[in-house]
DNA sequence: AGTCAATTTGTATGCGCTTACATTTATAAC
DNA sequence: GTTATAAATGTAAGCGCATACAAATTGACT
């Protein structure tokens, strides 16, 4: 029996030397500290000497060695962020916009998930200051205190982001999801309604859906309607999840006239809930949601929820990140705005409860 | 007027010097080759001394420089990708179950976006490279060749995955985009469907999006069915676009009895389209999409669809790469099975046509 | 032309680790 | 107890760059 054995394995194309500094200085007839100038501070060299570089370093199609430089600048020019799931594009925006930015100052970004996990999240956070990242990102306000001892041994800056708390005492730029929460209970009540049911994520470990919990409760408060524990049902962020906890509170001997989504996801869930079993939205109830994603402004009826400018969000916390690494003392507490988005889910609450 | 400078800024916390491979060594009495021994390969290193070094290493706390190692070991233990966008949650799954795997490896992953434009992903790769990424995983068949240049030279292994071809000439880890997309035009043709519209992704510069097209034609065409130009929209991956282009397909004067999707997003917001227009769907319309994300299984009526096993892809994938760098020569070209999810968007053709 | 300061360039060290090679120690065979 | 062989450990040379410092060059002004 023979086994066909693959000798050229890893090694089909001969690992080309690459051209090192002193290749470079060597070709523009220069020192290697010059090279290293143009690279890093071009205004300090003299235009001629720059350009017999630049053209040696084309030539020989020279590139630093990022290990190298890290190693002896003592920088990665990588940034770590630990986001809780890829799942559902609740962060997509955001990320993609903090990339977006990091790229921009020709940052890196290195992204892990906890899974809503916080042993996993400070895993991963180790995994990222041994990756030597120069700065970090973290959703969210609560984490692992050990996540910041680590941090501030290093002196490694951090900024958190989806949550703002003009108290904090990290660094966060975000929006106030307890304030945002409140403004479709606040609505929904001027509009009459006084059967509410609340469908929110896992607050257990989560201060964003803590926040929103508690924003929407104290709004509910604020006008005297406190909410019996039967009609606040917390479940993962889930299109099925939704469904099922819209189910079950409709079915409740006094089912509500408007239910509260501490997000999209929930409401869709709750929504499509009721489209499959023929009740009437919002004629029957009310539904809202909270993110604004792309698919709430599209169902039927389209979704009433708040708007996050989670893009802007992004931007600014990479902007922060930056401008810590450049040796600023940006403001650490940022505040984004949100905005309330009425649209057709929502309505006056119907005469027949 | 007077500034309040933080002079602090940056210095909060004295810099504490990391402990070193060298002060480890001489806590344990050993030599710094031994302590790197114990760290890359601990059964070369007898029972007790390893010990006395683990317990070095605790003590000090000691976390080794990973700059250094990268230039010592020209091995970055970074791998690299570049996905079109992280909005849509299209690359959720597969890249969640990438990064996962990677890290088993303790590999971590550095990720970018191209914004589905040729140049820019170039331009990402080039920094990833730049990066001394030690592999590289990218979406889908057609690229710049330029990339493959590049790789080769350094010999970087890369694979590409969300596509397969079984005589391509890269390695690709992924499922057949044009057999895949064949299922449902063939299953609503013996169903009795004869009119037929498509809703597609841009094909240009988008060879998945291209193979599905083919795929759906060519399926019609074995049955005899050739479709006019003005039945096949070519649109971004976008509720708001799969919306006008099924009103667009149903306002034309010879309406389709089944619009086949590239994309579930667009199937989407073709459903959503009908549902927002009363449009009975299956009895007017069938509507069929791709992808299976994970609201299509929840829209009224449920979608049909193709189900990919993205996390299985996405794993597959970064093993491959694992084994590359492992010296290893895997499969260059490894297929995933997609699976026909008929659901309650399609059904037999009504006969008011 | 001569002096001094400001600017530009070169020299040479070391960042913290891996690894080829040399040396020592353990194990086996006789 | 030797000797041959294998396994464990140490020695020391860089990896490719940035940068402190020294040296050289430039320019302004007498």
């Amino acid at each position: 029996m023979a086994y066909v054995i693959n000798y050229s394995a890893g090694k089909v194309n001969p690992p080309i030397k690459r051209a090192t500094q002193g290749d470079v200085a060597k070709a523009a007839g220069v020192s290697t500290a010059t090279v290293s100038r143009v690279i890093n501070q071009p205004e300090s060299v003299r235009l001629g000497i720059r350009q017999q570089v630049q053209t040696a370093i084309n030539d020989l199609n020279y590139v630093a060695d990022a290990a190298a430089r890290a190693l002896a600048s003592k920088r990665s020019r990588c940034i770590g962020a630990v986001i809780p799931t890829f799942a559902n594009a609740i962060f997509s925006d955001g990320i993609e916009a903090f990339e977006a930015e990091l790229n921009q100052a020709s940052l890196s970004l290195m992204l892990t998930t906890s899974g809503y996990n916080a042993d996993h999240e400070l895993a991963q956070v180790r995994m990222l200051i041994e990756r030597g990242v120069d700065a970090l990102m973290l959703i969210g306000l609560s984490h692992d205190p050990t996540i910041y001892t680590l941090l501030q041994q290093r002196n490694i800056p951090y900024v958190h982001t989806w949550a703002y708390r003009s108290n904090h005492p990290h660094p966060c730029v975000g929006f106030d999801n307890y304030a945002a929460a409140q403004h479709l209970p606040l609505h929904l009540m001027s509009q009459g309604h006084q059967q509410f049911a609340i469908i929110s994520g896992i607050a257990e470990g989560n201060d964003r859906v803590a926040d929103r919990l508690r924003g929407i409760q104290d709004a509910l408060l604020s006008q005297g309607i406190a909410l019996p524990a039967h009609a606040i049902i917390e479940c993962n962020y889930q299109i099925e999840a939704g469904r099922i906890a819209c189910r079950q509170l409709l079915n409740s001997p006094t089912p509500p006239t408007a239910i509260l989504c501490g997000n999209d996801v929930l409401a869709a869930g709750a929504l499509l809930e009721c489209q499959a079993s023929g009740i009437d939205v919002p004629n029957q109830v009310s539904i809202a949601g909270f993110d604004d994603l792309a698919l709430s402004a599209h169902l039927t009826p389209s979704l009433s929820t708040v708007h996050i400018p989670f893009n802007i969000m992004g931007q600014k916390a990479a902007q922060y990140l930056i401008q810590r690494l450049a040796g600023a003392t940006p403001q650490p507490h940022q505040k984004v705005d949100v905005q309330l988005r009425l649209r057709d889910s929502t309505g006056i609450p119907s005469l027949s409860s």
